[in-house]
DNA sequence: TATTATCCCTAAAAGGTTTTACTAAATCCC
DNA sequence: GGGATTTAGTAAAACCTTTTAGGGATAATA
């Protein structure tokens, strides 16, 4: 494998200093503009380009934003949330001309994937600032935006789940049925122990509603489920072969409301009418498929795009950490009455 | 913003010299536990990590591959077809520990995008290897996967588009209709001077079908069309209010032929009755929309997997160029009779 | 006791660029 | 024609790490 040309090459080659061609690239001001044109042919010629490594090791900038999920590449590119979530952090990129990494920090710990990555700055999705992994980044000098989790001394952007969650549950409630049954990520207590997590936050929502209506909280009017269409089916089936007969079910994604729609219709169940469903997110597959989806419309590509947008503010200037909270908003389509 | 702690401060604080806390890092087994320990725990209280770009620098290993396609990141993480794509490359990625970088051409050229990007090696999408833009990195040493390009001295990945658009056009015709509607990405004479492009690949096998079938291939059967549901939709409707009443449409992507049905069903059309529609991909909503999409089936994810295989074992040692081609295969739904 | 091996650690080079400070020559101005 | 300015280019430091070669102890072996 022939070895890369370097600056020195094309130096020697034209018989001038690196640093002339060093100009040639980054500032043709300072030469001659015949001079110019040499040194830019004979990098052409050599196949020169400049090493990014270098380059980044004394400007400090790689052009790259980073982003990670406590999630698996796979799974993430998989679920149509993120997408539309990239797209948003893609849109800004675009617009500066920055480059987009995804970098996964399950094999090995995150520490490790964030050390590694080469990035101006990251944008971090569902976890704390006070993450034991997230903390050290902040030690170091590397500017991070909190998506989805709770910050007060960085920049985080949120979307008002809580609010979103009451509307949809008091929505349902409004129609008079007997008792909700609600579909979370994970069983409430570990829900409930993970203070200001996006499914805490949901769940709260909920719940005050419930109380508000003067119904009883209680347990079993909660399953956990976990993520993912066909979870959310086998869980409703699931339920049903218990001898549960559900008429309003929430949900704390879409991919899982489309799973219990989809497992109603199975059952032969008529929705809306002998069931009522609403999901949270708002993603594009929600409005495909039928009956549309009722759910809780969040501004997905807006929170992507807002959180480049802080961080690439951070990397310009020292700017000041924000809280930004996107507000939530109930969408009715076929799945309700 | 305090200054990033370094190696050397690190060094300072212990009272060792530089090579020393680099071997806590990266070669434990050369230092005395005791030591390893001092250094490990001097560097958490200085929230130092190594930085990525000084051993980039060195090491010729970023740990990233980077993916680049002629189109704005926005529109690729909009596009169903890249998140399977990226998908398969990311699953990769996750067993090997990389991060996935997605850069855009767009705004300045191809050429500073991909000498900016800090990337081990480059999956490169829709462009062929003698690619203006794309030639130059060759040069340098960066391994580069081709796919949906041609190449024959570098790897490639590629699906045969030719055998599944004869599939999809040989199906329609065997059921009689009259002439066959076909919506391209671009107009058809661009698209045949793209010489071995995926659009001119389909073309062909279209093609192939309707002369084997003894019609004409007459300029009139095929209509533009670019890309997303919108332009499938209103290039159906701008037809039919034409005047024109195709019974069989075939379309070069999913999108657009979502967009037909679409369209079809609001005009009235049953469909397969009326109208019968394959499309292209097999994307995931392919399954979702009602009636489900007949289509050609390509593995999406496969492609990606692959590719990214392959070029991580062109990283690892210095294996010879290979040209891999997947089968497509026509999948027959609802859109079909 | 002399030699060899082992252990723990260090000095220095290498990796490829950008940037600052500076020089030498040419041009300008009165 | 002498000082000031501009032009065109260079030398060297800085960026931060990893790796190679080796040094000085101490322990093991003959």
């Amino acid at each position: 494998m022939m070895k890369r040309a370097t600056i020195s090459d094309v130096a020697k080659r034209v018989g001038v200093s690196p640093t002339a061609v060093s100009f040639a690239f980054n500032n043709p001001s300072q030469l001659n503009a015949a001079t110019v044109e040499q040194i830019l042919a004979a990098a052409r010629e050599l196949g020169y380009a400049p090493n990014p490594h270098a380059r980044a090791l004394l400007s400090r900038r790689t052009g790259v934003l980073g982003v990670i999920v406590p999630q698996s590449l796979f799974a993430i590119y998989a679920n149509p949330y993120f997408a539309t979530f990239l797209q948003g952090i893609g849109s800004l990129c675009d617009d500066q001309a920055l480059g987009l990494l995804t970098v996964s920090p399950l094999e090995g710990s995150l520490t490790s994937a964030i050390a590694r990555a080469p990035v101006d700055g990251f944008i971090i999705v569902g976890l704390n600032e006070n993450h034991d992994e997230v903390a050290p980044l902040r030690k170091r000098g590397i500017p991070v935006v909190i998506v989805d989790g709770h910050a007060h001394t960085t920049t985080s952007v949120n979307v008002d789940d809580e609010d979103g969650a009451y509307a949809a549950a008091r929505h349902l409630l409004s129609h008079g049925h007997p008792h909700l049954t609600i579909l979370t990520f994970e069983p409430v207590p570990l829900l409930e122990a993970h203070k200001a997590s996006v499914g805490a936050n949901r769940l709260q929502g909920y719940r005050r509603a419930v109380q508000e209506a003067g119904l009883e909280w209680a347990a079993q009017l909660v399953e956990p489920s976990i993520s993912g269409v066909e979870d959310g089916e086998h869980c409703f089936l699931f339920l049903w072969e218990q001898g549960q007969r559900p008429t309003a079910v929430l949900c704390m994604s879409d991919a899982v409301a489309i799973g219990v729609v989809r497992a109603a219709l199975q059952l032969g169940l008529r929705v809306p009418d002998d069931l009522e469903v609403i999901g949270f997110d708002d993603i594009p597959a929600a409005n495909l498929i039928t009956p549309s989806l009722s759910t809780v419309h969040q501004p997905i590509f807006e929170k992507g795009r807002t959180a480049a947008e802080l961080l690439v503010a951070r990397l310009e200037g020292d700017t000041p950490a924000e809280t930004v909270v996107l507000a939530t908003e109930l969408v009715l389509r076929g799945t309700t009455r």
